[in-house]
DNA sequence: CATACGTGGGG
DNA sequence: TCCCCAAGTAT
């Protein structure tokens, strides 16, 4: 008899090895599948009900290179603000970033209410449930609108992200570095993806990585696809996915200037669309370079704390000098607007703002 | 195709 | 302290 299940490439004096199966690996998700608030579980799916697209949607984008802790305040305290997509298009802007500071990457909550706003005028408040109409919304990329369109419509479609690069290059004993490696990884995902339950597989293949094909000591004493993983066969497990070098973060300078008027009104200023930020509260101050220039939002006297405010961006450190001023009723600022002391919320601004503000008040 | 774009947690 | 990383997208 043959054994067309099996894969004959043989490394070494290795063992055969099994062909990665789609049911495996759902047999283990209907066990082990994780409780999340944006998901109905594998028995729920199985009964015939579908989760919210508005709340895979709004999780899909808060999860884009984020983890599940974190999102998960922002996601309970979003759907009870809004629980529905025209709510959230009926939002003031300045809310929804309120609403996201603290959660990072702020040109996805521009989009968020962009995406809300073509969604609830354009498309009747309903998500688009094709992967074409869901990618040509604002914010929605390939990743997004293939698990969006697997999720919450149960279409069948290839889902990547980087749980499922890191599967496919341990499966596949992948050695090519990534981003190079993208297109024959994607190829992968694409031949294991079934036709059935489609949604349920989107979100096994991501539990397994989240939880058992770990970027560091992955957990294959638990996997169901250890049988058929060719970095398990091979020992590489620990070294893949193999990634191109990054390059060092270089070290920016600033100043952020904090007014406070005798009445306790803060002086903030809102930052362009465009850009680090964009669209977020935050002090005036200089532009982050080498040799930053002094740029008061003000007149006042300047004092300056003794200690700089340090946060690391994406592509730089930032080592942010803070000055402070208590300055009069009746004096008008040529940059940003005073906030009354009851309107201003810390929480409302990005974390660097905010580090800004507690040494300030402590200092 | 390379780069810009946040943050918090873990080793 | 420092580096890596987490359900990517836009340009």
């Amino acid at each position: 008899m043959r054994a067309p299940a099996r894969n004959h490439k043989i490394k070494g004096m290795s063992a055969l090895r099994d062909a990665p199966r789609a049911a495996e690996l759902l047999e283990w998700y209907d066990r082990h599948a994780r409780d999340l608030p944006w998901r109905i579980g594998p028995r729920a799916r199985a009964a015939g009900l579908r989760p919210d697209p508005y709340r895979v949607w709004l999780s899909e984008i808060m999860l884009q290179q984020t983890t599940v802790p974190a999102v998960k305040p922002y996601f309970e305290a979003f759907t009870a603000r809004w629980p529905t997509v025209v709510d959230l298009a009926a939002a003031e802007d300045a809310d929804v970033m309120a609403a996201w500071a603290g959660l990072g990457y702020y040109a996805r909550a521009r989009n968020l209410l962009k995406c809300a706003r073509v969604v609830a005028e354009e498309h009747g408040g309903v998500f688009p449930a094709s992967h074409e109409g869901l990618l040509a919304l604002p914010g929605v990329g390939p990743y997004t609108a293939g698990a969006v369109a697997a999720i919450a419509f149960d279409i069948p479609a290839t889902v990547v992200d980087g749980n499922v690069e890191r599967v496919m290059a341990r499966v596949h004993d992948e050695h090519t570095p990534l981003p190079q490696a993208k297109p024959v990884l994607t190829e992968m995902a694409a031949a294991l993806t079934p036709d059935a339950r489609p949604g349920d597989y989107a979100q096994a293949v991501m539990d397994l990585g989240a939880t058992i094909c770990t970027p560091r000591n992955p957990a294959c004493g638990l996997c169901p696809w250890r049988g058929a993983c060719a970095a398990w066969e091979a020992g590489t497990m620990a070294e893949l996915p193999k990634k191109a070098p990054k390059k060092r973060k270089p070290v920016r300078h600033g100043i952020a200037y904090l007014a406070r008027r005798v009445d306790g009104a803060w002086l903030l200023e809102r930052r362009p669309d465009k850009g680090l930020l964009g669209g977020m509260l935050g002090w005036p101050g200089s532009d982050w370079g080498d040799d930053p220039q002094e740029a008061p939002p003000i007149r006042a006297e300047w004092k300056t704390i003794e200690a700089e405010a340090r946060h690391t961006f994406t592509h730089f450190h930032l080592r942010l000098t803070l000055r402070t001023a208590l300055v009069p009723m009746d004096r008008a600022p040529c940059r940003g607007d005073f906030i009354e002391s009851s309107d201003f919320r810390p929480g409302d601004l990005p974390t660097v703002m905010r580090k800004a503000f507690d040494l300030a008040r402590g200092g």
